[in-house]
RNA sequence: GGGACGUUAGCUCAGUCGGUAGAGCAAUGGACUUUUAAUCCACGGGUCGCAGGUUCGAUUCCUGCACGUCCCA
């Protein structure tokens, strides 16, 4: 792009961005406006932590030089010298700069670069009078200047929905979202570390999938041109998850994103990101000594404590947690119930009229026991809770239990009243799984855009032979919500799927 | 899908019982060589979310729409 291409600003860009961009034109006709010849040496948080313990004496008499850059993000200017704020990565170091270091016109230039430009500073270090690690500057230039101006200093970006449009500008100014995202960062890197010291093989399967299976929900459809056939993004990794167990891979893991095509709220965002493992001949309670164990060392070595507070309140991850069924459950938080009322068809039927739960007529005694858990208890399980036996007739993909056919060896885990991970003892009879798959394509048929399709080659796969195989999913969103003390999995999403804003 | 609330300067917010709006910060000019929300002086900046309606006149009242936040399904 040349100058005489270059389009003259418009109108309603008249003050602050037009100012900027003479400000970039007079940087363009001193020389390259965007150099790229700046070598650091040195971070902010390393600097503060290898010298901030020496003293004012001690860096007087062995002066030690470094080299730093980063956005200016305050500028107290006095005259014949001026204090900033660089940004880099790690944190934040103050610059101290003299006219009589620097010289005059490096100085009359600096008093015109503005807030958010990017600048290269080197200098040695000392301590203001009031004890900040400062550095005296001996050369600063700008690297690249900033046309738009940054929020507020004080109050910084508080608007949601600029923070979640914008969230280049949200990391620029808000410490704590670039805490709560470093801490995503390690959650995954931990869980990593975990199912890898294991055993555990990280695989990658297919985003793309021409039947989406693993879940009940609606996919989003696309389609491939040179193959002519549709393909749906994928809403699961199971199905294939479990292949990779077929094919011999004992202990395998993904980490990736799955997408459903559902409303968003605070809890939902269409993509979002899970983790699948499975491990043959394990079941369902080896699952949850796992999950336990990852829950409780995420806590202790990421928070540092096992008392998670979320929103207000304060999630115990110490003790054991707690493991009930779904009947459990209900008797405990309902003492109002029997055992014969919430195991009896007519009187659970009685039960969700007199909750206003709307029921179907076919809904068996699982289903409505399910309602009546969701209705009653599921909200108030705010310590670590396992829920188990939920019913076969919702559970489409979990082994039976040996004992009672109508429920399967599955469970999930509630935090904070949330439901946040979920496994079972996988169902490995192909037969079985062939008429649990008929049984979906009729409720498909019969309006249920969410039922699974009949995935013939799973089958297959399952034909050849599956060991005894457990898996789990854990939600990682939800998981860093929880750990991050965010209330909306927006908070967690570095770019959360926003409505476009209307062009007019 | 339903309800409540919000949308005013680049940012954070006031305000107008209907007469086209203010502050702080940021910016601009000046003073100031250890400040840190620096200080002091001067000064520019707005289709008050969008579109209709009522009115002599709407940023304000009414209706619809858009986007967002929260709650409910």
């Amino acid at each position: 792009m040349t100058e005489a291409t270059t389009p003259v600003p418009e109108l309603s860009e008249q003050d602050l961005l037009a100012l900027r961009r003479a400000k970039l034109t007079h940087l363009r006709s001193n020389g390259n406006a965007y150099p790229n010849d700046f070598k650091r040496d040195s971070l902010a948080a390393t600097i503060h932590q290898n010298y901030e313990s020496l003293t004012a004496e001690q860096l007087e008499n062995q002066p030690i030089t470094v080299k730093i850059a980063g956005r200016m993000m305050t500028r107290r200017v006095m005259g014949k010298a001026a204090f900033a704020h660089l940004q880099d990565m790690s944190g934040q170091m103050q610059i101290y700069v003299r006219l009589n270091e620097i010289g005059e016109e490096t100085f009359e230039q600096f008093k015109h670069w503005d807030i958010g430009d990017i600048l290269g500073a080197e200098g040695h270090l000392f301590k203001t009078k009031t004890g900040e690690l400062s550095l005296k500057i001996k050369e600063l230039k700008i690297l690249t200047k900033s046309l738009r101006p940054l929020p507020e200093k004080f109050h910084g970006l508080t608007d949601q929905e600029v923070r979640y449009r914008q969230r280049y500008v949200d990391l620029i100014m808000n410490k704590e979202t670039r805490e709560t995202f470093k801490l995503r960062s390690a959650v995954v890197s931990w869980i990593r570390k975990f199912l890898e010291q294991r055993d555990f093989l990280e695989v990658e399967t297919p985003m793309m999938q021409s039947i989406p299976g693993g879940a009940t929900a609606r996919p989003f459809m696309t389609h491939h041109n040179a193959l002519n056939m549709p393909l749906f993004l994928r809403i699961a990794p199971e199905l294939y998850l479990k292949r990779l167990v077929v094919g011999g891979f004992e202990k395998v893991f993904e980490i990736n994103r799955n997408f459903r095509n559902e409303g968003l709220s605070t809890r939902h965002n269409p993509e979002f990101t899970m983790l699948e493992f499975y491990q043959a001949y394990a079941d369902y309670r080896d699952l949850m000594d796992i999950t336990e164990a990852m829950f409780q060392g995420l806590a202790k070595d990421l928070l540092g404590t096992m008392q998670i507070p979320y929103q207000g309140e304060i999630y115990d991850f110490e003790k054991p947690f707690a493991r009930l069924t779904v009947v459990e459950a209900i008797l405990k938080y309902n003492s109002q119930y029997t055992l014969q009322e919430v195991t009896n068809l007519e009187s659970l039927r009685n039960i969700a009229q007199q909750l206003h739960i709307k029921t179907k007529p076919q809904d068996g005694i699982g289903k409505l026991q399910q309602e009546i858990f969701e209705e009653t208890v599921e909200s108030r399980l705010k310590d670590p809770t396992f829920i188990m036996a939920y019913p076969t007739e919702i559970s489409p993909l979990a082994r039976c239990n040996d004992l009672d056919p109508t429920i399967t060896d599955r469970f999930e885990l509630f935090i904070g009243g949330r439901e946040i991970a979920n496994g079972f003892s996988e169902l490995n009879d192909p037969e079985d799984q062939a008429e649990r798959f008929k049984k979906q394509v009729a409720e498909k048929d019969a309006g249920d855009d969410e039922a699974m399709h009949f995935d013939a080659d799973y089958i297959c796969a399952l034909e050849y032979g599956l060991p005894p195989t457990a898996g789990e999913g854990i939600g990682i969103d939800r998981l860093v919500m929880l750990l991050a003390d965010k209330p909306s999995i927006k908070d967690v999403l570095l770019f959360p799927q926003m409505r476009p804003k209307q062009e007019d």
